[in-house]
DNA sequence: ACCGAATATAACTTTAAAGCTATCTAACTA
DNA sequence: TAGTTAGATAGCTTTAAAGTTATATTCGGT
């Protein structure tokens, strides 16, 4: 599964803003939606097996947090799109400054 | 449809690449696909109705542009996220500093 | 060793996205 | 204005994701 496939779902964009700020254990993050505790916990799953978070055990529950690796991921391919664009709108002005003086 | 669910699909985010750097008509883009036409069409209008492309009709052919807009709105999401992880990563330095001298 | 709490997995159902073929619409061209 | 080309829409099928309940696992406490 891709990263932005992950993103895709709004619960997990939930969860890791979530766990952005801290780690925080799965039992409290599922009181946070309004489903099922295993559909939250299927969803942490996909997000372990992105990369996107890490988890630690710590007694009996499991406290997750992000891992932002993935992220910058996506983020670079937006960047990268986003700056051919950009730098074609200025070619684009380049030329009529040329030919429009 | 949010931007995230639209850049979940591989071939819509090709689109995007291949529309970045300058306007392109949609039938050249359906070639870049091992897909029928209709089925890049229908991304095409995907991509539309969330304001990612704009088309403008030139002859008999419709050019396809980026519109980064809301692009930038995806990526805000994941630099907040991402800050957000950071500042706690900061504060938590700080503390072993500050406990760890 | 046994019990309860926290969480994960299994098996199943429902829903929607993505593909296909066939058909429609719009614009240029002879 | 009839034909041709470019592209979009309609209707249908298949697949997979997301939810549900029931069951399994793992750890701490008694």
């Amino acid at each position: 599964m891709t990263v932005f496939e992950v993103l895709a779902d709004p619960t997990r964009r939930r969860i890791l803003e979530l766990v952005a700020g801290q780690e925080q254990p799965a039992g409290w993050l599922a009181e946070n939606f309004d489903m099922s505790g295993p559909a939250v916990s299927k969803h942490l799953r996909v997000l372990r097996d992105a990369g996107l978070v890490s988890v630690r055990q710590a007694g009996t529950q499991r406290l997750y947090r992000l891992d932002p690796g993935p992220l910058s991921e996506a983020e670079q391919w937006i960047a990268t799109t986003t700056a051919t664009w950009s730098a074609n709108l200025d070619a684009l002005e380049a030329h009529l400054d040329q030919t429009n003086p």
